[in-house]
RNA sequence: GCGGGCGUGGCGGAAUUGGUAGACGCGCCGGACUCAAAAUCCGGUUCUGGUGACAGAGUGUCGGUUCGAGUCCGACCGCCCGCACCA
């Protein structure tokens, strides 16, 4: 018999698949829905392992759901806006559109070595005006509906490039490519207001039952609600007021001093005249854009002329303080420090010896000895020193503080959110033109809706600095819509979040002539399962969320979340390996050698084997998945991806772990198709009698069929896998020579087979059709199994002794307490361990356990 | 810095969610087959002691709750991820 050959079996079922139009399928309001989908790639020219665990994980969801009768839609696509794509032109010279166009033909033919069970009659890509232009018109759309708007903000810019620069493009304050010191520029900008759903987005949370926990965890923080008060200082010697926000209004009497932004409006003014502040305020907007940078930058002050006065107690003022930890984003970009109750505040305090008044004395302290040292105490507490909070409680506190500051006219009650408005505005090349055209004197005009979509101009030069479409000789001019002067076109395009934010939606019915049609997206959406990587937790996840809210508030949908089901997949990781020169080196560079050793393959010399990292090309400790298709084909590297880690753990991807996976499929090839025992026609009546060693197959085979289920829709595929290799290494114990053997090998052969359908479907199909069948297994329903043949008919009960194992007993399923604890008395390790001692308690749970306490 | 997660044999992991820790696999050891090797097949494999039945220890560390803790609570240590213009 020949062996199994991989690269023929796995094409043609490929072929067999598409020609059947297998996954291609219609919404049927008749028949239940399943949409199944994975985060769609960025197409950097291959595909990475990253994205065969991710497509592996959806691919058995989606073929186990169809086989439980549901119609399942698979959609695959290309997130294919973005910065490498400039990086290419910039680099290499060549046009983001045929880099990006060439990347996804490379790309699709690689997933489709993978087979994988997509309807690709649904494929978008997210660069073509196809896709974009509706994009553009809801933007209109949110426009109209307030849900849009400009407003500045700052950036981080190059002045070499003349560009902006993402926050992981400035490396110690420089510009990646240029070396040049970032500046931070203020930009006018378009904003989503996603704020406008904050609450709701935050409420909904709870409702999103199949999410992680630690995914809405991330979001509630992230959205960050918290309850406070605005309150408007007087300053002194002006007629205006400094706004601050702050979560602890109890602590207003602490208050030692003020600290606004560099950037707050009343710096500006006083920098004028002084050059230490202006020079102060430049070394603040030096410094990066990125909140774990500030944050984690030396906090730093400068004391300014200004002082204002305290709400409640005459005569006392602060000073006000230039601060580079305050941010202008958030609430008022002013603050009050309370440095006895805050850490930060403490911090800047004892730098600049300003006064630590602590106001919150904690439980059963002595107020007379209570002091700060250079821990801020920010427990709950008594409130003191405080004229009329004195003797309240913390919560207590605020809301007098909030309910007097409205009285006086300084202040309120107020709720800020850490969740800021989306900025969407790019000033780059690669990515869907924002249709707004500037008149100088109508301000910005939608583009109207007739003349979108608005597409990039092709003819256009990454040789200078600056962005592009802002230099194209002609593309930017045009005339007002309005009052038909000229005009000069919107230069920035959208956040390629943007894109990614509605696609789910654009699947539902991908060749609309609008976004997608209401039936359509009313049939499929929400989707029910979503899978990838964990690093969009919170912002895909939180911007899709947004759309969809918005998208529905403009009446293009109907519901409010996008994703029912959410997994988020772990990283695949990888050993790391340096040579003699300290170089890293890749993984297919290294083998073992004869000690055992690790050693380079082109001359022997040692290698140094690193700690088990995240693949990434910088350690080069990276996995090509062609070479392992091409190599073991699909099925062996999706069975691996399967049965080594749950999916949201990383996963190591080890060369042994794949021989593993590889000599399985042999196996099972090798039992199925080279046996010496002959099996009955397919569809023959079970035989009365069976041998003891069959019953336990039979038996083991509808426990399985249960478990494999149970598993894939709790996405334990590790555990999946592990149930059908057991159930497979029954069968291969068995001779056939037994009472109904080889009706049970065809049986459990056949089961087995249809269970490993949806994680190795083209070896299961190619078995499937050796077992004597003509019918297709994508097309076959899961296997049905009889519940009371999966329960065992006894129990293994632990028997302890102070906790400790003694004994097991086997007794029949539910068993009562009473005949439980006769036998676990009667067993004789247990008699010899009580030592003819009563003992003083007995605990029996039936099916479980008994514990005796001596 | 803030937020989130993870930690179990030599290794990846399993444990019906408070009830026999180590399923399944990798590796290793022993055996069969072979002139030999590879492949394959069979057996063993948490550690310590014991020929053995067994006994002791054991789920990052320290402490707690419980008849019983990998699982619950508290403190700590280590590693990983996110932090708004990478996608």
């Amino acid at each position: 018999m020949a062996r199994y050959n991989v690269k023929e079996t796995e094409s043609r079922w490929q072929q067999r698949w598409s020609e059947a139009g297998c996954f291609e399928v219609e919404a049927d309001p008749g028949k239940p829905k399943y949409y199944v989908l994975e985060m769609f790639p960025y197409p950097s020219g291959r595909i990475h392992m990253g994205h065969v665990r991710n497509y592996t994980l959806g691919d058995v969801v989606a073929r186990y759901k169809k086989a439980k009768g549901f119609n399942v839609l698979h959609p695959m696509g290309w997130d294919a806006f973005g910065l490498p794509a400039e990086n290419a032109a910039i680099e290499r010279g060549v046009h983001p559109a045929g880099w990006t166009r060439e990347n996804i033909e490379a790309m699709r033919e690689q997933l489709r070595g993978m087979g994988l069970s997509y309807d690709w009659r649904r494929e978008v890509a997210t660069c073509d005006p196809s896709y974009y232009r509706h994009e553009q018109k809801m933007f209109l759309d949110f426009l109209k509906a307030g849900l849009a708007y400009r407003k500045e903000s700052w950036v981080n810019w190059d002045p070499v490039e003349n560009t902006v620069l993402a926050n992981e493009q400035v490396i110690d304050g420089r510009g990646w490519r240029s070396g040049a010191l970032v500046e931070k520029r203020k930009l006018s900008q378009w904003f989503l207001r996603i704020t406008h759903y904050a609450q709701d987005l935050l409420d909904a949370l709870e409702g999103l039952e199949r999410w992680p926990d630690k995914v809405r965890l991330m979001q509630h923080n992230w959205i960050g609600r918290s309850e406070g008060a605005r309150v408007r200082f007087e300053l002194v010697g002006r007629d205006d007021v400094l706004e601050i926000f702050t979560t602890r209004p109890d602590t207003l009497f602490g208050a030692s001093f003020c600290a606004v932004s560099a950037n707050h409006p009343l710096v500006a003014e006083f920098a004028e005249k002084d050059p230490a502040l202006a020079a102060f305020v430049a070394e603040c907007n030096r410094s990066s854009t990125s909140e774990a940078d500030i944050e984690t930058a030396e906090k730093k002050g400068y004391l300014t002329p200004l002082r204002v006065r305290h709400p409640f107690r005459d005569g006392v003022t602060l000073p006000v303080y230039v601060a580079n930890f305050v941010l202008m984003e958030y609430g008022t970009g002013a603050i009050f420090g309370c440095p006895a109750h805050d850490q930060r505040d403490l911090d800047f305090a004892r730098k600049y010896e300003l006064p630590v008044i602590p106001v919150v004395l904690p439980p059963k302290a002595d107020p007379a000895a209570f002091a700060v040292g250079d821990e801020a105490y920010v427990g709950p507490g008594t409130i003191y020193n405080s004229d009329f909070l004195d003797g309240m409680e913390v919560e207590a506190a605020k809301a007098a503080v909030a309910e007097r500051l409205t009285a006086i006219g300084r202040g309120e009650g107020t709720i800020t959110w850490r969740l800021r408005d989306w900025g969407v505005s790019r000033q780059r090349y690669w990515g869907c033109p924002i249709p707004i055209i500037h008149c100088e004197s109508c301000g910005p005009v939608p583009v109207p809706e007739d003349q979108l979509p608005v597409t990039l101009p092709q003819d256009v030069d990454f040789d200078s600095p600056g962005n592009p479409l802002d230099r194209h000789p002609s593309w930017k001019h045009t005339t007002c819509p309005s009052c038909g002067a000229d005009a000069r076109r919107e230069t920035d395009t959208f956040d390629t979040f943007f894109e990614s934010s509605w696609y789910f939606a654009r699947f539902a019915d991908a060749q609309a002539e609008t976004a997608f049609g209401r039936a359509e997206a009313d049939y499929w959406l929400p989707v029910d399962q979503y899978i990838g990587g964990v690093e969009h937790a919170v912002l895909h996840l939180l911007y899709s969320r947004f759309f969809t809210r918005a998208l529905r508030d403009c009446g293009y949908l109907g519901i409010a979340e996008p994703f029912a089901g959410l997994v988020t997949q772990g990283m695949v990781c990888h050993e790391t390996y340096k040579g003699p020169d300290g170089k890293w080196l890749y993984p297919s560079e290294v083998a073992k050698g004869d000690g055992g050793a690790t050693v380079t393959v082109d001359g022997g010399k040692p290698v140094t084997v690193g700690r088990v990292e995240k693949m990434s090309k910088s350690k080069r400790n990276t996995v090509d998945p062609a070479n392992i298709i091409d190599a073991y084909g699909a099925d062996t590297a999706r069975l691996f991806m399967l049965s080594d880690s749950p999916p949201e753990r990383d996963l190591e991807w080890t060369e042994a772990g794949v021989d593993g996976a590889w000599r399985y499929l042999n196996r099972l090839w090798r039992a199925i198709t080279e046996s010496d025992i002959a099996l009955p026609p397919p569809g023959t009546p079970k035989p009365t009698e069976l041998s003891p060693a069959a019953e336990q197959a039979w038996r083991a085979c509808h426990k399985t069929i249960l478990g494999v289920a149970d598993a894939i829709e709790r996405f334990r595929f590790n555990t999946a896998v592990a149930q059908i290799r057991e159930l497979t290494n029954l069968l291969f114990a068995l001779d056939g020579k037994g009472a109904g053997e080889a009706w049970v090998l065809r049986f459990g052969w056949e089961t087995a087979v249809r269970l490993l359908a949806p994680m190795m479907p083209h070896v299961a199909e190619e078995l499937w059709v050796r077992l004597g069948h003509t019918t297709m297994l994508a097309e076959t329903p899961w296997p049905d199994a009889d519940p009371a043949l999966a329960e065992d008919e006894t129990v293994t009960i632990a028997v302890q002794i102070n906790g400790k194992l003694r004994a097991t007993i086997e007794v029949a399923k539910d068993t009562g307490k009473d005949a439980l604890i006769e036998q676990a008395l009667g067993h004789p390790n247990v008699q010899k361990q009580l030592d003819g001692k009563q003992p003083r308690k007995v605990i029996a749970v039936p099916n479980k356990i008994v514990n005796l306490v001596a």
